[in-house]
RNA sequence: GGCGCGUUCGUCUAGUGGUUAGGACACAGCCCUCUCAAGGCUGGUACACGGGUUCGACUCCCGUACGCGCUGCCA
């Protein structure tokens, strides 16, 4: 038997989750799921004290949302903890005195350098395959910092010790660490320790190449946190980026992505981060909620940009919000696609009015207002006949009278079904507003 | 500058010596249709460049260009 599979994701605690730290988290997550292995979350808090719980809750919120829970960490505990560097430093300075009785460590004005043995290191990456990197010139490759003169400890050593400490088996890591790893390997063999398998994975980038950075939006998983996107649906495409099922799907369960989760199919060459993309799945699986989930996060959606959803009886609320499911992709689309149901007072679309609220139309709204006001049953069905009988009598193709009758309920001539919008409103309201849309023209 | 990684439609990708270079998003058109979506159909756009190797290169090798990363007492 193989030895146990362990990986971790170790972000340090900026304030937020990125988006590309989110992905190598996930890759990490599949890995260990998929091996049967441990996922382990360690925090790397070295060089900020400061507000650090506050920072660390945008990880753990991040990672929580998208479903990559972890088998050891903060709040989980685990026999390889604690799980904060900043509350390791004695096991680092025992590894310091361990490399300091070895020879391996100098005094440089007053930080503490790991004396490279400036050989050839090979690299065996699970992505990129063996490199050799030549670390005979210290002109070009120098001696690390490990320590500085203050006491705090450098990344490459603490996430070094831990990952030997914590007995992480791969390394998966975003690939601007490759040309750090021999570095790395070089610390952990004189050590006398057998360095853990890498994958480097690439990075993602902007639209326009660079890296994506902290202040473009979308870069923060809280951004789709947000935006009301669905954690299912960012998490795949997050697979998406940089790794293939190999066939032509796209929408896949995570269980399957699990089962079928290869390092073989992670990609070479960084990926750009496509919002439209994300967009379009998004209203994939948008499209696949029951009713009643769909409810649950419209509403929530709908509360948090003030829209007055708890005016009204639930029982309006839900077919209202019954007649946009399917139609959106993303939820914060919501509040401009079915306000209208939740407020009298919304504005007509100006070019819309212009285009339809005419003078040739204004009879035609007339007429449909009339033949709307003598709808016994004010259902869908009988709207639909309703209608299409106004526009038979006119003499109008029927598409003449949706427009302007839309128009004057909702204020936009895009929205759900005309006649489940108007059952929705009711007679009273869509009387209402075919007289004020009436008075304007 | 040095070292490293990378380069297939605008984007994500499939492809491992012989394919009309496939799919998806986006885009355009058509169909469906009460609008918009969804769905269906159609369309256009890609192997960075130059040398090899080979009967034959997107696929292999070399070089160039370009991009990215590292080169910190950031992580």
């Amino acid at each position: 038997m193989s030895p146990e599979v362990r990986v971790r994701f170790a972000p340090s605690p900026t304030g937020y989750l990125h988006i590309g730290g989110a992905r190598t988290a996930l890759f990490n997550w599949l890995f260990a799921r998929h091996h049967g292995g441990k996922f382990v979350l360690r925090i790397e808090d070295t060089d900020m004290k400061r507000n650090t719980e506050e920072a660390m809750a945008a990880i753990y919120e991040g990672l929580e949302w998208l479903g990559l829970n972890w088998d050891e960490g903060p709040h989980v505990g685990g026999e390889f903890g604690p799980y904060l560097q900043s509350e390791r430093t004695e096991l680092y300075e025992r590894y310091l005195k361990k490399l300091q009785d070895a020879g391996h460590i100098y005094e440089d004005q007053g930080a503490l350098r790991f004396r490279s043995p400036r050989e050839h290191v090979i690299v065996d990456d699970l992505v990129h395959g063996k490199i050799d990197f030549d670390l005979s010139n210290e002109e070009t490759h120098p001696d690390m910092t490990i320590r500085r003169p203050d006491g705090s400890w450098i990344f490459h050593f603490v996430n070094v010790i831990d990952d030997l400490e914590m007995k992480i088996s791969h390394v998966l890591r975003g690939e601007d660490h490759l040309s750090n790893t021999p570095k790395h390997i070089e610390l952990i063999r004189a050590l006398g320790a057998t360095p853990p398998q890498y994958a480097q994975i690439p990075l993602i980038l902007n639209r326009d190449g660079t890296k994506m950075s902290k202040r473009d939006a979308g870069a923060r998983v809280e951004y789709y946190i947000r935006r009301g996107f669905l954690p299912a649906a960012v998490r795949n495409y997050l697979c998406l980026l940089g790794w293939s099922p190999k066939d032509d799907r796209e929408k896949l369960d995570i269980d399957e992505i699990i089962r079928i989760f290869d390092l073989k199919n992670i990609g070479r060459s960084s990926a750009t981060f496509d919002p439209n993309k994300l967009h379009w799945l998004n209203g994939e699986y948008a499209r696949e909620l029951s009713d009643e989930k769909f409810y649950e996060l419209a509403v929530a959606t709908l509360r948090s940009s003030s829209v007055k959803v708890d005016d009204y009886a639930d029982e309006y609320v839900r077919a209202a919000l019954q007649t946009c499911k399917g139609k959106i992709n993303t939820f914060d689309e919501l509040p401009a696609y079915c306000g209208f149901y939740f407020t009298d007072d919304f504005e007509y679309d100006a070019q819309s009015a212009a285009k339809h609220f005419t003078p040739e139309n204004k009879p035609r709204l007339k007429a449909v207002r009339d033949s709307l006001s003598l709808v016994e049953k004010f259902d869908a069905a009988e709207m639909e006949a309703a209608l299409k009988t106004t526009a038979a009598k006119l003499g109008i193709k029927f598409g003449a009278i949706v427009h302007p009758t839309r128009l004057a309920a909702t204020g936009s001539t895009v929205g759900p079904s005309l006649y489940h919008l108007l059952e929705v409103l009711g007679k009273e309201k869509v009387l209402a507003r075919i007289d004020r849309a009436l008075a304007l023209f």
